[in-house]
DNA sequence: GTAGGAGTTGGAGCGCGCTCCAGGTCAACC
DNA sequence: GGTTGACCTGGAGCGCGCTCCAACTCCTAC
């Protein structure tokens, strides 16, 4: 199967210009062209800005997801290298999991007490009187 | 006890290049003045400051931070609303961990095929090769 | 009274990750 | 062959959250 970018771009949830923005960064292979110029791209393609958009969501900098990028460009012998990248990014997304958790318990401790406060002087805002 | 903008700076983990800015944004309301015009915190100030950075922390954008300060400062007629905001915004740390999580499971899945690649084709890298 | 250090202001600059735009090419359809 | 629409390129612009700077004031210590 072969995408056209807009389709790329559908089936990545990324905009036709952010994936025009990783090529150009160096965080995709240049994907193949068809006979007019324009890009055609694989599922194999999909698959690693899948990936791509995977390590986003986890925060990874754009700097470090290009490392990594093109380790894998150079091939196998990068592998070490590589595993190294994800283990050491994979401590800073449970740290962050953990700072959030954290913070949820101030949240949960916050709203507590806001509920305590409405409990004791209702009505504070007429239009929230009801909810 | 009081601070000067330093004092809170190191206490708050802030600059105070950023103390300044949170309180011309309207994030915290102006502190006191020693005689001299320089800023002079309180513990309260500093409280404050702290929850706010607990808030940066979870990701909740300055400018709904700012909406819970104007609120805050309107007084407790706006607890509701408060509420309110803590409450949406804790179902989207909820959302964002969970998130985190699930990307977790990809590395974890990821980095045990390094794992097996690298136990087949071992000295990748020879200054990994020993790790 | 003078040097030094901490603080003040208003405003410019920055790094990140896109996002948008103008001006052009190309293929398909009527 | 003209129109339409998707795509192309290079480059500018943007929103966010700071961060830095110059030029100035003020207090302290010598």
């Amino acid at each position: 199967m072969t995408y056209s970018i807009a389709q790329a771009a559908e089936r990545t949830g990324l905009s036709v210009d952010t994936l025009r923005y990783y090529e150009r960064i160096g965080l995709v292979e240049p994907p193949a062209r068809d006979s007019g110029g324009r890009r055609v791209y694989s599922d194999a393609d999909l698959t690693w800005l899948d990936f791509l958009t995977k390590l986003r969501l986890t925060g990874m900098p754009i700097r470090m997801m290009r490392e990594y990028a093109q380790l894998r460009h150079r091939g196998e012998a990068t592998a070490g290298r590589r595993k190294q990248l994800l283990v050491e990014h994979r401590a800073d997304v449970r740290a962050r999991i953990a700072e959030l958790q954290a913070c949820l318990e101030i949240l949960d401790y916050k709203i507590d007490n806001y509920d305590l406060i409405l409990r004791r002087q209702p009505g504070g805002a007429p239009e929230e009187a009801t909810a």
